[in-house]
DNA sequence: TTCCTATTGTCGCACGTTGCTACAATAGTA
DNA sequence: TACTATTGTAGCAACGTGCGACAATAGGAA
């Protein structure tokens, strides 16, 4: 197994991801167990020496979740020199069977860059890396503790997102390409942590002219069928 | 004159400043300008290998404006390789008489933390660091060409002041203690980029409960005074 | 076929906010 | 006592939103 060589990437700068995904009406991110030390943390990892910033966060979440050309959202970028604690990363590495003194590097002071990203849940096969037991989707309110700041990251990805709501168009990520109007207002709720009124959010969503209306959803349930949409994009619509 | 010590600070990070203010009817912010160049770029530096990425803007705000206790907003990290150009900053060292050999730190890549600062424009005393000629207001709108992606850097801190415009008193770092309604107005206006209708932002500012009614100015204009207003800090008003 | 029920699509109404106009109330000057 | 520029406030229409009412289903049960 490889240590990450000092030479490769640059020095003290890290990212990590918040990956959010929906799925059972619940809004749920992407967590790592490091192996055999029951610690969890956020996905991240190194930028090359001669790597843009976000193809790096780019190519962890291709990785980690096979999925490419994310939408990815930088949130913040975290500086504080109470981040280091170089006693964790120690035990992770040793607890790995990795060899401390070749990876010196590791244990050194990291700005750290976060970054969200909203997928489609079901377009992921999660796969840890090297120094990772698991990676595992935990719904947003039933997240095990995790090291460092990355709770911290958590929150701060998610009030970002909620902030940025009316920019983007959620489902865009977190649905299938044809969704009804009630998953979008699942979606929306899980997000911003509240339930919205139904007719309300019908209207205001097909006013807003991002919705194109396609047929109808028979699910086999007994009461009238809901019409699919899709969301406009540039172009269409009129 | 000395040239910063690698040993001192972090490698391949530094942080760049948008201080704006507030003055003849334009919104300005603070640009300096490399000796013996003509560069112009946004007020930026280092940071110490023990120091708080925040401290060191603080610290770094601090020496060129003389204000302190500043409110800073970080609105983005820049980590893009075609930010490289190390002739750049060859030139301005050379220029200056510092020994390149001794600097090739700073030749190398860097990852750049955007940060925006809203300060009180009449309580400023620019002062130039060792390398740059001055430290002058540029009107937003009439800025020289700038080095690197500065240009992109005002325009995104612009953008996120204005997004971020409902959470923040502006006036509370812009303007004096005691205000009047008009120059909050001016102040927005020249935040957005846009007129506002007097009697509708009146009465939004008025019912929004954030100000407190003083005692009327007069200027010696033959017309009805102003009041004077401030803003409710916490536990004031009812 | 005829109910019955759960869900969806719309409409109507009250209420708060905002753009805009009108108008009264100054503060100084002629 | 006019006159002017500016400020404070009210009125009205337009619009978005919370919320309830109701019609229109899609299937299952009677």
């Amino acid at each position: 197994m490889q240590v990450p060589r000092p030479s490769d990437y640059l020095p003290h700068l890290a990212y990590d991801s918040v990956v959010f995904g929906f799925a059972g009406e619940q809004l749920r991110i992407l967590i790592l167990e490091y192996r055999n030390t029951g610690y969890h943390a956020l996905p991240g990892g190194f930028v090359g020496r001669d790597e843009n910033l976000d193809e790096a966060v780019r190519r962890g979440l291709r990785e980690r979740t096979g999925l490419d050309n994310l939408h990815l959202q930088q949130f913040h970028t975290f500086g504080s020199t109470r981040r280091h604690q170089p006693e964790v990363m120690r035990t992770i590495l040793s607890a790995n069977g990795f060899p401390v003194d070749q990876a010196e590097w590791m244990l050194d002071r990291f700005i750290t860059v976060g970054y969200y990203s909203l997928i489609n849940y079901h377009l992921v096969t999660p796969r840890p890396d090297a120094l990772s037991d698991s990676l595992k989707w935990y719904a947003i309110d039933e997240l095990p503790p995790l090291l460092w700041d990355h709770r911290e990251m958590v929150d701060k990805a998610l009030y970002t997102l909620r902030r940025n709501l009316d920019t983007m168009l959620i489902g865009t990520n977190m649905l299938p390409e044809r969704f009804t109007i009630k998953q979008l207002q699942q979606v929306t709720e899980a997000i911003l942590g509240e339930k919205l009124h139904r007719t309300s959010f019908q209207r205001r969503m097909l006013s807003s002219g991002n919705l194109l209306r396609h047929e109808k959803l028979y699910t086999g349930g007994s009461h009238k069928a809901p019409y699919l949409y899709s969301f406009v994009t540039a172009g269409e619509g009129d």
